[in-house]
Formats: C-alpha cells, sequence, structure tokens
DNA sequence: ATGAAAGCGCTAACAG
DNA sequence: CTGTTAGCGCTTTCAT
C-alpha cells in the first residue's frame, strides 16, 4: 500500500493553522488548557485537510488505543456472537470500542505467538479459552489487562468469568429425568475428561443421574463437535445403531438445532417420543418450533462481570487478587421438554 | 495501564544475542539475508527472554498490520457472523487475519470520524454499508484498500461487491406464486424507497407479481426490522388485522424465524396453509423443522469476490477502475414452502 | 496558554 | 551476511 497522494500529518494541520503540534494535539484530545480562538483555527484546519489522527503513531506513543479485543474461536458461532453484541454495548459505555477475532484454526506455522502479539494491540483483551493449551496463555504479558471466560476451570493468574457448567448441565439432565425421561443421549460429550467444557457438562448430567438413581447407559454418550452437521450426525448414528433413546441433553443450543432436525427426518416426534434440551440459550432457542428449552449461563451476569473486571484492571492497573465468578445457570424450560407434572 | 514490569525490546534482543536490532527485526521476518548460527542465537534470546514485537512500532514503521477490517452493522446478526467465518478462512490463507467491528449504534458524540480512523489501522477493510451516509465514506482515505458489501447499489469510487437483491426476490416471490400462493406477505418491507435493501428486494416482490400478473395488496407489506421479535410482531399484527394471506416472504432469513414461531402460535401450518421463504440462506435454515427455503445470496461466490478485490488492492496498489461485482442468487427450495407442481 | 525538544520501537535504505 | 543512520506521527516533559 503505498500513500500515493496526500497523507495530512498533524504537522501539516499546524503549520495550517499557525500553531505547533502540540497545540493540535491538545485540541484534538480535549485538554482543557487551549484559547477559543486557538482552538477554532485549529478545527477549521483539521477539517479543511480532512485530517485523521494516525493511531499506530499515537499508540506507540501514548500506549492506549481506546480498544479492547474479544479474542474467540469462531466468529460464526451464535453464542460468541451475541457475547460479542452484549460486551460491544457495554464497553461502548465506557467509551472503548470492540474489536472480535478469532483463535482457532489459525494456520501452522503462525503460531500462537503472533497471535498473542497481536492481542497486545489492545487496551484490554476478552479471552475465550477453549482448545489452546493453557500453557501458551503465559505468553501474554500478565501486566496487560485480560479477563478470561468460558467454561474451562483453569486454576490462572487472570480474572475469570465462567458459566456454571456443572450446575447448568445438572439442571437440564434432572428435568428430563423429572419429567420421565430414562434414557437420556448426551450429545458433544467428549471422552477425554480434562477440565475443560464438554466434561464439565458431562459431570453435571452424571450428577442428575446419580441424584435421580437412574443408570447411565455409556453407550447414550455420543461423542461430537459443536455444529449443527455433527448434531444431526450424533442423532443418526443411534438411530442406525438401533440405541434407544427416550431424551436428549446436548451439549450446546447449536448441537441441538442439529438433533431437532435428525428427529424430525427420523419421525420421532418433540417432545412426545423424544425430549431435547440444549446449553447457552441462545437468541433462535425462543422462535423454534417447537422452542427449544435449554439452560441460560447467565448472559447478562457474565457480560457484566467481563465488563467490570476488564476496567477495573484498565483503570485500576493490576490491582489485587485475581477474581474468578461463576454465573449462575438457569432453566428456561420451553416446548421442546414436557411440563413436570 | 502501566508497563510496571519489563517490555523487553528489540534492542533487548539484540544486545542479549550480541547483534544489530536490524538483524533481529530480519530474523523475525524471515528475510533471507541472516547466518543460519546468527539465526540461532536470535531465535534463543528471543524465546529467552519472552519478546514480542510491538505491533504498534511496526505498523507506524511499515505501514502495514498484517490485519484486514471487517466493518458490520451487527455482530450478532447470522449472516454477518457467517460472512466474517468464510472471510477470515480466506484471508488467512493469504496470511492476513482478520477482525471484526460493528458501525452500528455508535454513540452519539463519538461521532463517524472515529471510526473511520480506526479503521485505518488496518491493510484493508471490508465495509458493509447498510444504514450510513454515503457521504460519510468520503472520509475513508481513498488511498487505502476498501471493498465494499452488500445491498445498496451505490455508484461509489469502491470495489464494490454485491448480491442481487431484485433477481434474489424475485425468484423468492416467483417460487411462492408458481406453487399456487396468491397473497404473499412481504416482512420487512421499507416504505423509504431510496436504492436500500428492502427497497431492491420489495422490487424484485413487485416483479414476480407482474410477471405472474398478481396483483400486490399494499397491505400485505409489513414494515419491520431485521430481527426475529420483529418478524414475530409483523405476523401478530397481519392476524390479529385479519389480513389474509397464504404466503411469506421474508426479507431476511431472521425475519423468517420471527414468522414461523408466530405461524405456529396461530396454529397456522407451514408449507400447508401457509408458505414461507426467506433471503440469506443463513447455516440453521437447512436444520429448521421444517426446513426454511431461502435465497442463497452467492455466499461463496461473495466471498472469493471480495477477498480477490481487496487483494489486488494491497498488492497492486490503487489500480484500475473500481469493480462492480453482483454475485447471482439461487432459489433453495426447502420444507417452508410447496414444490413446484 | 503555547511551544521546543526528545523519543516511543521498529524497519527502509544504504554501507561495509 | 551484518551494521549504521534516519525517521514514521504522535505525545510527554519541561520551558516560556
Amino acid at each position: 500500500m503505498k500513500k500515493g497522494t496526500t497523507v495530512v500529518t498533524m504537522a501539516d494541520v499546524a503549520r495550517s493553522a499557525g500553531v505547533s503540534t502540540m497545540t493540535v494535539s491538545n485540541v484534538i484530545n480535549g485538554r482543557p488548557r487551549v484559547g477559543a480562538a486557538t482552538r477554532e483555527r485549529v478545527l477549521a484546519a483539521i477539517s479543511d485537510l480532512g485530517y485523521q489522527v494516525n493511531l499506530a503513531a499515537r499508540h506507540l506513543r501514548a500506549g492506549r488505543t481506546g480498544v479492547v479485543g474479544l479474542a474467540v474461536p469462531e466468529l460464526e458461532r451464535p453464542y460468541f456472537a451475541q457475547l460479542a453484541g452484549r460486551l460491544a454495548d457495554r464497553f461502548e459505555a465506557h467509551g472503548l470500542r470492540i474489536v472480535m477475532e478469532r483463535t482457532g484454526a489459525s494456520r501452522e506455522g503462525e503460531a500462537d505467538a503472533v497471535v498473542f502479539s497481536r492481542l497486545r494491540m489492545y487496551d484490554g483483551l476478552v479471552l475465550s479459552v477453549v482448545d489452546s493449551d493453557p500453557a501458551e496463555l503465559t505468553q501474554l504479558r500478565n501486566d496487560s489487562p485480560v479477563v478470561m471466560i468460558g467454561e474451562r476451570a483453569l486454576p490462572s493468574k487472570y480474572d475469570h468469568v465462567m458459566m456454571d457448567n456443572v450446575d447448568g448441565a445438572r439442571q437440564a439432565t434432572a428435568h428430563l429425568l423429572a419429567t420421565g425421561a430414562r434414557r437420556v443421549a448426551m450429545l458433544g460429550g467428549n471422552p477425554d475428561w480434562t477440565a475443560n467444557m464438554p466434561a464439565l457438562r458431562a459431570q453435571g448430567y452424571g450428577l442428575a443421574h446419580t441424584d435421580a438413581g437412574v443408570p447411565i447407559d455409556p453407550e447414550l454418550t455420543v461423542r461430537c463437535h459443536f455444529t449443527m452437521q455433527d448434531g444431526y450426525d450424533a442423532i443418526r448414528s443411534l438411530i442406525d445403531r438401533g440405541i434407544a433413546f427416550d431424551a436428549v441433553f446436548a451439549l450446546t443450543d447449536v448441537v441441538a438445532l442439529g438433533a431437532l432436525r435428525a428427529l424430525a427426518d427420523a419421525n420421532l416426534r418433540v417432545p412426545e417420543h423424544v425430549q431435547v434440551i440444549g446449553f447457552d440459550d441462545i437468541d433462535e432457542a425462543p422462535y423454534l418450533v417447537p422452542a427449544l428449552s435449554s439452560i441460560n449461563p447467565g448472559h447478562e451476569e457474565m457480560a457484566d462481570s467481563i465488563v467490570a473486571l476488564l476496567m477495573a484492571q484498565i483503570n485500576g492497573g493490576p490491582g489485587g487478587e485475581p477474581q474468578e465468578l461463576i454465573a449462575p445457570a438457569r432453566l428456561i424450560q420451553r416446548g421442546t421438554t414436557k411440563p413436570v407434572v
């Protein structure tokens, strides 16, 4: 990219207004000690020349960017897209803009180091850690404001806002069991039982069964990724293998969407033949037909906490102990599950 | 934010490795003319000190950031979130990262000037112009690579990738009329007939009626925003006012989602009593029950074109005439509409 | 209330 | 193959 034509700099404005660059800077940043007449002259020159601050230069010199980053595994997952919207509203109220980028699927070779150096471009960072190795997180300079979000319960030196995965999954499963289900398929279960989201939700699934005294058939746990297609395939797989089930706990609403389609294709009625519940309470859930029962993981509380913690770091410096907040999960009962009798 | 602890700079690495900063720079950027031994020493020092490039400095000096921006009205709209995913894949293949930010809903006072200066932080910009005044676009320095996307057909000095709104809407409506519908409600129609997306789609709706020799009842056009709730309310409003309709053309799939829910609440069966078709072919469409018929606005073609045009500008400089590409719209017939007999 | 000087951390251009 | 010089456009500091 060449700067073929004119790139108006602060010096140009200063010259045109017959002042120093410092005065221009003061006007632009609304600093008090500038005469009214001078200010007018500078503003005129600015709009005259069509000047715009060079944020790279400002950033280099001043250190701040006015931008917070939101780094998520995938841009198109409704949960993250909707989180982004909530955070954007809130940060804008603090005079900060938010930009969203994805961490997942970065090419091999452009290692996480690249990602992490990019993240330093921000005044603060909201980071959804899902797949990435916690060890890599130490790459982040610990003096820049970071709030972790999401599921993984990692002992960390960062502020961390989590959803209550275990309890949410327990509520979802308990609801199915309370309405008569006895063979609850779990879609998304992941065999490597670390402390990641699938494991936590699987734990809740287990707890509910224990509480209800219902045994778990391991065949009802279907490992899949968190896409609609995978949810669809998971149900197909159960049906094709002749594994009976009377309810489905999908580890995310997106997976539930796929499951619902597969059930319809198999002429299984929801909720009469098979109940379905998801997790995340995405915006689409209440509009599905039948409306999707789900677990609201405390969207508003999480967004509020994230912003509060990050703003505290940005304004107050390193501050004290890292906080770890857990938002409450709430069962949202809709048409894909039967009412409790 | 204070740089309380150590901020490792390139000079530190150079000192520690016993070379000049230039050599460090050469190593980091993979430039060829560096001895193998030196390279090793530098890399060791880098990982030793935990050095990370300061992108602000690089940007200021080199002019490039390795980042393209995607500016959209709202982060949570599925169409944009899914577009972002497609673009991210493609740009990464060119060694560029993509970040997404929203243009809509910026606070009054922090004018568009702020937005536009931010956008200069990118090597290139993909800009979805929907509501913003074309006049403001001139704020963008015309020497920085920009590709406009979306609907509005504005004569512009920028590369512009559009979907074929008129023809897509015509196909959608024609399909409904061909399958026997005679009173097609249009959801999202906007009375101010400028060249924006609702107007273009409304135009296609009109064309199809003319072609089929079916008159349009203006009462069937319901103005609404592009949210599920508005789609829901629009259908309710028709029903409450006793306006009969046998099909619905929702100007976006999101609106269709709301409409489907409202129809279900009114015990109107889809597609037996009322057919429904949307526009955008969002990822969720095939998974709904019944699956949502829609217009695929040429997702892949658009993404390919956007990337090609932007890369051409980034690599080739201002280049020649601004291009204007229109992706072909395709009818995707699914379960919410009846097959043509 | 305004200005002069210095330099943030990096890289382009040239020397050696 | 490696180093030197200069400076990107802004803001901090200190002077006036």
